[in-house]
DNA sequence: CGTCTGACACTTA
DNA sequence: TTAAGTGCCAGAC
């Protein structure tokens, strides 16, 4: 498995992504090696094979805003996962990236 | 085999 | 400043 697959390494970035800071799809897509497949990062946590280890709950839009078509229940609980993990919000939908933004 | 869509991001009008 | 359109990668039909 040294393929090292485009999902993979997603899912390894997004898991690298520390408590109580939050990720872009592009930053994260760009940490992987594909700073143009910002929408197959949002599909790879689609598929998302361990919900558990991979917080695609950090993972936001570039505007901070989270994903409506969220997997574990929808926005309202990937809110609430990002409040317990001291994560700011400026909005009901929308993370404070100004100062939770992860910083790689 | 060819075509289209999809958890986005960036540029231009 | 806000809105709309386009481009990228991979998988599915």
């Amino acid at each position: 498995m040294e393929k090292t697959s485009a999902a993979e390494r997603v899912y390894e970035v997004v898991r690298a992504i520390p408590k109580g800071k939050v990720a872009t799809y592009g930053q994260v897509a760009r940490l992987a090696g594909m700073p143009r497949a910002a929408r197959y990062v949002g599909q790879a946590l689609h598929h998302n094979p361990t919900p558990i280890e991979t917080p695609c709950h950090r993972v936001v839009f570039s505007d901070g805003c989270l994903a409506e078509h969220f997997g574990f229940g929808g926005a309202s609980v990937q809110r609430q996962l990002l409040e317990a993990e001291d994560v700011v919000f400026v909005d009901p939908m929308h993370v404070d990236l100004a100062s939770c933004r992860w910083d790689a």
